[in-house]
DNA sequence: GGCAAAAATTAGCCTTGACTAAATTTGTCC
DNA sequence: GGACAAATTTAGTCAAGGCTAATTTTTGCC
């Protein structure tokens, strides 16, 4: 019958590249989508066309497509689970944060509310998932901190603490690692320099080390 | 590209209905399977051809299907996941025994071996899910406590203890909560006498009420 | 041993979701 | 304002996996 995680995946690309966004940029054109999602730009429009009719995205031909606030409520879901489940991996299970990814990726696709509200319970309602992103609340709220954290920024005059890390994929998570940076790591000016500006780039910090 | 869930879920099916066999009857009918499994005969003479394919079952037409020695390993590794994340839902989580058969169906599917081996050292390496059937090692061993173990005798002569349920079925299992019934707990030939045939069906006891 | 009923397979079709190739729309540059 | 390039959609295929209807094999009964 065709699981139903092929749209969810869809829906969620829709989702993270769509946020953050205002005006015209909200649209998200179907070969963003097909890169992210490494299929065919046809293949998305397809889907992209399922999802309107199931009425979670509105799709403007030749424009792009967007979610509906229903789909944006099933998005949010799904970034819950996979953000707790990362957590559970990580905290529960002593998976490494760059490992915890894909996994989760399979795992958000579950379907069970009362298993997403017991896991959140068991985990002490977590507010951040081991990469620093926001947890989504039961309601959808998410509450995000990071609005007072931003990039590294220019001149490494202070030290900062990493908030965030931007791209979850495990290869910018070993080489951090490698570096010995993870969430609530302090770094001085000089291991700023260290770093590459490649990684750099991916880190969200906050500027003040009182700053818990 | 299709999930491999189909064709675990035909492994699955092949395996707990051809188990406990012997001779002939070590040939499970397509018609067996399609009930198992929801569906009708010809999908199932489908899957079982794409299972030959596979090298995990043999098919012989008009007699039925068999595990080939690597489908029954892949399909104890299933059993062996569906059993983990049962005893987690129930131990960590506190879900009722008779709600996680269905969630553990669809965690059984993810496909990740090192999540397999570190939830069973989270959980202290259990031998038995919370239904008491016992969980296969990470070789593929199943240490089948259950032959100390019997159906209930007739007569009720003498206290039994609850080793099994053989029917791990949301109706069964919470009508056998509703009479007190669980692993573990100790019955009367009073409570015996007092639970409907066909829940004491589906009980293995054991008779010495001293062993554990 | 033959014949009817039951069971299993084959044949043919449908849906989902992917693909390539072709057509269409948009946007940009002069 | 027109032409060309880039992006997008449409058209037509394909594979997986389900279904119904029709055929074939097995079985059980006389």
């Amino acid at each position: 019958m065709a699981r139903s995680t092929n749209r969810e995946d869809h829906l969620k690309a829709l989702y993270s590249l769509g946020e953050g966004r205002g005006g015209d940029d909200a649209w998200v054109s179907t070969n963003e989508m097909a890169v992210a999602l490494g299929v065919k730009a046809p293949s998305v429009t397809n889907m992209v066309q399922v999802l309107q009719e199931l009425g979670w995205a509105e799709h403007r031909p030749y424009r792009g497509a967007r979610l509906t606030p229903l789909g944006r409520e099933l998005a949010v879901g799904l970034v819950r689970k996979h953000r707790l489940w990362e957590t559970f991996l990580v905290e529960q299970l002593g998976f490494g944060w760059e490992q915890v990814h894909d996994i989760a990726e399979q795992m958000e696709h579950i379907d069970c509310p009362e298993l997403v509200d017991r896991l959140d319970a068991f985990l002490g309602r977590p507010k951040v998932d081991p990469h620093g992103d926001p947890i989504p609340d039961a309601a959808g709220n998410i509450e995000d901190n990071r609005e007072l954290t931003v990039p590294v920024p220019e001149g490494f005059g202070h030290p900062v603490v990493v908030k965030a890390v931007l791209d979850d994929s495990h290869e910018t998570l070993s080489a951090l690692d490698a570096h010995g940076v993870s969430i609530g790591v302090s770094l001085s000016p000089e291991a700023l320099r260290g770093l590459p500006a490649t990684l750099r780039d991916v880190l969200l910090v906050s500027q003040n080390p009182s700053q818990t």
